[in-house]
DNA sequence: ATGAGGACCTGCTCGC
DNA sequence: TGCGAGCAGGTCCTCA
């Protein structure tokens, strides 16, 4: 379940494989996949052949492969794409060339299940494969496998977005992720203060801040002992601080686990952090001892889904918000 | 405009 | 053994 720290492990393990080669082609085995590509999957193809990919980027959930003209500088001072592999030698001449705007990208959300992997063009083909990028240079390809297909990928504009930079059109209204330096604290808490709805409600809306999911909100939240249905308007500005570090120290810790084992991800770009299996103190852990007092972490239904919480560290508000 | 709930999707697990 | 129910949840869509 890709969320910020697994969608950033991805990231990083793109910009390594895939930053300043050349797309050969694109091949759409389910159109789901491009669904939200409006001019449709051979519009998506066709944008993507003979693109130079440039440096990944990331907001909260979304991450994207800026698309430069054929031929155009790929931005890196170094060329480190080429030493990925020995197969991966770029045959694009390296003269130099002037410094190109991107004007769009490709734009990737991993969903529930998505994968993004990188491998030998010639190995087997997963049965969930709904995307295939293949490279000028002959060398490892990229793979969109996405079993329950919530993920997508499209080609769109990079607009201006409300935190300030140039982003990809549908990612124009996401606010920025708490990593991030353009994250306004300051709105956040507005914006709770006007608000009328739960807290964690709140967390999971990305037009408020990015990048939070399920786990990590049911982490964030036990963290910082705070109901999930906690009205936002009765938050004092100490506990959407609160909160809001403990959304960054989850999310850090899980990047970290993830970040360790990057060094050997080159067949397995996949947003498997590891993180889960250790650390999550709330999530998943129904009638499990709360790690703090010992009473029995108990499961509440929200919005479709679960939430996890200490009924004690976490005490349910007189008035609950959903 | 805002808040709340459902739809989408597939594989796995559980109980009968 | 078979099979249906339940569960997993990010985002978009609809409705009040």
């Amino acid at each position: 379940m890709p969320e910020l720290p697994e969608v950033e492990v991805v990231r990083r393990g793109l910009d390594r494989w895939v930053t300043g080669r050349t797309v050969a082609s694109a091949e759409v085995l389910h159109p789901r996949a491009v669904r939200r590509h409006e001019e449709g999957p051979a519009d998506f193809a066709g944008r993507l052949a003979g693109r130079v990919v440039a440096q990944p980027r990331r907001r909260g959930k979304y991450m994207w492969l800026p698309l430069l003209p054929e031929g155009a500088a790929d931005g890196r001072a170094d060329g480190a794409a080429a030493e990925s592999t020995e197969s991966t030698e770029p045959a694009e001449p390296t003269k130099p060339a002037e410094p190109v705007e991107p004007t769009e990208a490709l734009l990737a959300h991993l969903g529930m299940s998505g994968q993004l992997l990188v491998g030998e063009p010639d190995r087997e083909r997963h049965k969930h494969l709904r995307v295939r990028l293949t490279f000028s240079d002959g060398g490892p390809d990229l793979r969109f496998v996405d079993q329950r297909t919530f993920g997508h990928l499209l080609v769109a504009d990079l607009v201006p977005s409300k935190v300030g930079d140039r982003v990809p059109a549908p990612v124009a209204h996401i606010a920025a992720d708490p990593l991030e330096e353009a994250f306004d604290e300051e709105a956040f808490f507005a914006a709770l203060k006007r608000r009328r709805t739960g807290i964690k409600r709140a967390l999971l809306d990305q037009s408020l801040i990015s990048g939070v999911g399920n786990i990590y909100a049911d982490e964030a939240l036990w963290r910082s002992r705070l109901h999930w249905a906690r009205p936002t308007e009765t938050m004092t500005r100490a506990e959407a601080s609160r909160v809001l570090e403990a959304a960054r120290e989850v999310m850090s810790a899980a990047l970290g686990v993830g970040g360790t084992s990057f060094d050997a991800m080159y067949v397995n770009v996949n947003g498997e952090s590891g993180y889960f299996e250790r650390s999550l103190e709330a999530y998943g852990r129904r009638d499990e001892p709360c790690t703090r007092c010992g009473t029995p972490i108990r499961r509440d239904e929200f919005m479709n889904r679960s939430s996890y919480s200490c009924p004690k560290c976490q005490p349910r508000p007189r008035r609950a918000r959903y």
